[in-house]
DNA sequence: AATTAGCACTCTCGATGCGAGAGTGCTAAA
DNA sequence: TTTAGCACTCTCGCATCGAGAGTGCTAATT
């Protein structure tokens, strides 16, 4: 890429920083009435045209204002931005709203999602954190009055999954708390593959629960194995970008189709190390659906005990400073709360 | 309301199900030639005359074609319409896919939401069900190794409750197992109130913990306590009614705000019988936000054990007959889950 | 009395044209 | 290297206009 003189640089945040607030195309005269600049406008046209021949800036038609473009939001995130962050004050609040919600994941994840799209001003997504490596912890077996059994297997971490079980037979709460206790020792600590290997020393009855225990612990080291949690959907729909039906419709899809969902997050962050922020800008020629949108994206929460998902969805037009510093702090407050689940 | 012939019953019907498939206002001489009328296009015209004066057609503009008014949709509705059912392979084809989904709760109420939405080509949700009258089943109570410890609460129907508690010392997991035996056994079977009465008799750690168990017990009363399950958003963006932003806007916030759903839920099917379908038609007149749509919402469960709610947005232009045995169906089934966790 | 043919009238919608305004790119001067 | 000046381009809003659709009314018909 041709290096840019400063004033380039300048110029093309300033175009961008413009953009980003107004929706329109920004002219060379306005430029430089607005952050009054001390050089002609004709001086700044030169510039705009160095910069749209470089592929920074666009020109929607021969004769309006230049608008960024998807490259020019790069190099813009990329090398003019800097270290954005969030004003103190500002953080302070988020803390304390999540110091009041205790700590109950759900609260938390509904909170999370709240406060990105309350900060960013765009849609939010928070996946709920899951294992890579799952290791039993506890298991509670409640029978109802006929031969349904309630099975409750908590996780290491203290995820709590339940699930349903039909026996063939009706069995005594005894037998039950018998069956758990005795699960419950020799699975203790043990990971999937620790209890398969168990299920040849144990009667009919508990190889039923085996089952259901790897079944559940399968499920709960899949990348979307708990709910997605959605905030800000309106926000988006506010944005001129998205007037066009078919645009606001595929940024709905995204967060609403789960399949598109995984194959973004797989494909994404979990590349990502722990603690920086991923921007896609405009669908990066790999999302068809994405191309008229950006998302910052961050993984959240301990490498090896639990992580998830977390990002802001807005028009390419996005104020990228605050949407970065919003995820990125939310993402360490998230991975706070993770580690202290999970340890001492 | 004034009585309306047969012809016109006919005609309104016949106009509404014009109207609904292709969205333009509806002509005489189009009326006669797409329902091979044998009456003339004049004759249909003073009959659209005769239910415009009565308020159940709107004409958009002096010389456009009729469009059903809210009033024509409810008497459509409720006099015209009769009683609607899904075709048998479909309701098979549900069926099919409630059973294969097992008995895990979250995984039905997203597919109910998955069901609603695609039959009804809206956008769908479902509330979990809550429990009106709570009793406490089971307490577990888990420690990590610091002072955390995982108090899981398995209330009677099944709803299972996890909540991170902190002690101000570290207790071993041998006076929380006997903590947790002792709570279990006073505790059996009681409601909120009872639990409240016995906490005199107990000591400082377990008056924690019971705290802890009726701020859960009490959350789980509410009517909105748990998840909210969403789909088919893309649906109404998909509508030509919803391509006015303000308009789309507004339908999603009744989706996304919590608040907002509250009172709508509170004021309206909590009021209604099991098994009855409720229509809401163009906000009628309380909530402006819904002044361009329509819901159709219902009660599931089984009153006194656990009750929620489901239901499908639209635009006013809805196929209500669709819409109506949907969401009549999936309620049923629900109601049949809900009952047979809760008994034998 | 109900229905219908005929017709004038109204209103929307798309196409067309036009002028104002904004912004550019280039040239020549500073 | 910067800047003033200027011709040029393109969009956008507005007005005009004709086609088309649908109505409401009247008078004739069944």
């Amino acid at each position: 890429m041709d290096r840019l003189t400063e004033r380039q640089k300048l110029i093309l945040a300033l175009v961008i920083r413009d953009y980003i607030e107004t929706a329109q195309p920004v002219g060379s005269r306005r430029l430089v009435q607005r952050f009054g600049l001390d050089v002609s406008s004709a001086t700044v046209r030169n510039e705009m045209m160095a910069l749209t021949e470089m592929g920074l800036l666009r020109q929607p038609h021969t004769s309006a204002g230049r608008v960024p473009s998807e490259d020019g939001y790069r190099y813009f995130v990329r090398q003019l931005m800097g270290q954005t962050d969030l004003p103190g004050p500002t953080k302070r609040t988020i803390v304390h709203q999540f110091y009041q919600a205790g700590l109950d994941v759900d609260r938390w994840m509904r909170l999370a999602a709240s406060v990105l799209a309350h900060q960013s001003q765009a849609a939010s997504l928070v996946t709920a954190p899951y294992q890579e490596h799952v290791h039993f912890k506890h298991l509670e077996l409640i029978g109802t009055r006929g031969r349904q059994v309630l099975m409750v297997l908590v996780l290491a971490g203290g995820e709590v999954r339940q699930q349903m079980l039909a026996l063939a037979e009706p069995v005594s709460q005894e037998q039950l708390s018998i069956a758990a206790q005795k699960l419950n020792e020799i699975c203790q600590g043990l990971d999937a593959d620790g209890i398969l290997a168990l299920s040849a020393q144990v009667d009919s009855l508990e190889q039923d629960i085996i089952r259901l225990i790897l079944e559940d612990m399968h499920q709960a080291s899949k990348i979307l194995a708990g709910e997605v949690y959605r905030d800000g959907l309106t926000h988006v729909l506010a944005e001129p970008e998205f007037a066009e039906m078919e645009v606001a419709r595929n940024a709905l899809r995204v967060l609403e189709e789960r399949p598109l969902l995984e194959d973004l997050l797989t494909r994404t962050v979990l590349t990502n190390e722990m603690g920086s922020v991923q921007v896609l800008i405009g669908g990066e020629g790999t999302w068809e659906e994405l191309r008229d949108c950006s998302i910052v994206l961050a993984r959240y929460g301990a490498p090896g005990l639990a992580t998830g998902t977390l990002g802001v969805l807005g028009p390419i037009r996005m104020a990228y400073g605050r949407s970065i510093s919003t995820v990125r702090f939310v993402a360490g407050l998230l991975s706070d709360m993770v580690i202290e689940m999970h340890s001492e």
